[in-house]
DNA sequence: CCTGGCCGTCACATCCTTGTCACGGGATCT
DNA sequence: AGATCCCGTGACAAGGATGTGACGGCCAGG
C-alpha cells in the first residue's frame, strides 16, 4: 500500500502516528527534521507527507514551499499538522501548497481519515502514466521506478527496456525486437547488450527484494512477468 | 508512432492540443465539427480521438455514439474533453462508451499522460495466441507453457514440437513431417531423433499429472489428443 | 581538466539443450 | 515360436545460450 513520511522532532508524536498509520496497511518513514526529510526524499518515494508546523531550525512551512516547488516533489500531497490551530495558520500553511490541515491534538482516527481522503482527492481515477506489476511501480512521466515507495536507481537505458517490458507484460521478446523497440531500429548493438542491460536492471530490482520479475525465455530472450 | 484525432470547434484549443501531443511524437490530424470528424474518419485510421463534449449542431456526445456504434470505428479509444466539470456529465460521458474524461482546463501534460494511459489500456489486447486441450494451455506469445496455473518447464525445441502438435490435434503426423515443420526443411536430423523430444516432453507433461495427450501412432508417428 | 556515471563489448564460467546411440521390451507377421 | 520391426528409455558429449565481472570510451557536470 501507500507508503507516509512523517515529519516530526518530537519521537513520541512519530510513534503515535506511526501507530496509527500501520495499523490501518501504510507503510511509515520518519524523519526528526527538515533536513533529515529532506535526505530522505532521495532515496524513497512517499505517496504523502505529514509535516510538522514547528520544527527545529527552519519551519515546515519552509520545507514544504520547497518541496512544492521542486518538480520532483510537486506531486506529493502535504498534511501539516500544527499545535496552533489560529485560522491564519491554516491559511498560510494551505497557500504554501499543503493540501489538508490538521491542528494538534488529533484523534488518530481523524488523521487516518484525512489521510485517505487526501490520498484519494489527490491520486484522480484517471490513470496517470504509470505501470504497477508485481509491487514494481514505473512512472514514465516522472520518470521513476520505485518498490513500495522505495525508489529504485536506473539509468537512462534500463529504464527504457523496463518500462517496454511493463508495458508488454507477460509477452515474451527477442533481442532484436526489443533493440528495435528500445534503442531504435537505426541503431547497430550487439544482441548480447540486451543482456547486460537485463542483467543491471535484475541487479537493481534485487536490491529491493524484487526477483524474478525479468525472467529468461531461452531460446527467444526476455519477459517481464509478475507470475513465477 | 499513434495517431490522434482531435474533434473541437475552437481552432485555438486545437492547437494548443497539437503541440503538446506532436512535441511528444504522435501524428495529430484535426476536425472542427462533427461533420467533418466523420469525413476524416473515412479516409484515415486515428489510434484515439479527443472529442469535444459541445460541439456546433450535433453535440460531441452524439458523435460519440455513433462512433462506438459503428463496427469500423468501435474498437477506438475515445477521451471526451468537456468544460463542464460535473459529476453528472463525466458519468454520462463513459456510459456513452468514452475511455476516459478530461475537465477543461487541463494541463497539457495531464492530457499526454492520459492519452498515453488509454492507448496503452486499449491496445494490448492483442490475440494471446493460446490454446487450450485437455486442460493443457501453451501460450506462443508469452511463450509459456502450463497446466491448472503451474508452469511447465520446457526447452524450445520441445515447446515448438507441442505448439504445432497443440495446433493440429487429432491429427496424426510421420516423423518426417514433424521434422519439416517443427526443425525445418533444410536441417537434416535422425527420425528417432523425434521420438526422444517426444519422450522429454510426456516426461515434463506428467509431472503435472497429464497422461496420454502425447499418443504414439504405431508405424506412423504422433499425435495430440486429449481422448483417450 | 578531472570525475563519475552510463554504455557497449569482451572473455570466461556455467548451465542447458539437443542430436545420437545402444539396449531392451513389445508388437506384428509368418 | 521365431524373426523382425517399432518404439521407449537412459546416458552422453558437443555445441549453444545465458550469466557475470571487467574494461575502455564517451559525455556532462564541476
Amino acid at each position: 500500500m501507500a507508503t507516509i513520511l512523517i515529519v516530526d522532532d518530537e519521537p513520541d508524536i512519530r510513534e503515535v502516528i506511526r501507530f496509527a498509520l500501520e495499523g490501518t496497511g501504510f507503510r511509515v518513514i520518519e524523519a526528526g527534521h527538515a533536513d533529515e526529510a529532506r535526505k530522505l526524499m532521495q532515496s524513497e518515494e512517499p505517496d504523502l507527507i505529514l509535516l510538522d508546523w514547528m520544527l527545529p531550525g527552519r519551519s515546515g512551512l519552509e520545507l514544504a514551499q520547497q518541496l512544492k516547488q521542486n518538480p520532483k516533489s510537486r506531486g506529493i500531497p502535504i498534511i501539516m499538522v500544527s499545535a496552533r490551530g489560529e485560522e491564519e495558520d491554516r491559511i498560510r500553511g494551505l497557500e504554501t501548497g499543503a493540501d489538508d490541515y490538521i491542528a494538534k491534538p488529533f484523534s488518530p482516527r481523524e488523521m487516518v481519515a484525512r489521510v485517505n481522503a487526501v490520498l484519494r482527492r489527490s491520486r484522480p481515477e484517471g490513470p496517470t502514466d504509470q505501470i504497477e506489476i508485481g509491487g514494481l511501480r514505473i512512472d514514465s512521466v516522472s520518470h521513476r521506478v520505485t518498490a513500495q515507495g522505495q525508489r529504485i536507481e536506473v539509468a537512462p537505458t534500463e529504464f527504457r527496456l523496463l518500462h517496454f517490458l511493463m508495458s508488454h507484460a507477460e509477452r515474451a521478446f527477442t533481442r532484436s525486437q526489443l533493440l528495435d523497440q528500445v534503442w531504435g531500429e537505426q541503431i547497430y548493438v550487439e544482441e548480447r547488450t540486451v543482456d547486460v542491460h537485463v542483467r543491471r536492471l535484475r541487479k537493481a530490482l534485487e536490491e529491493t527484494g524484487h526477483d524474478n520479475l525479468l525472467q529468461t525465455v531461452r531460446g527467444v530472450g526476455y519477459r517481464f512477468s509478475d507470475k513465477p
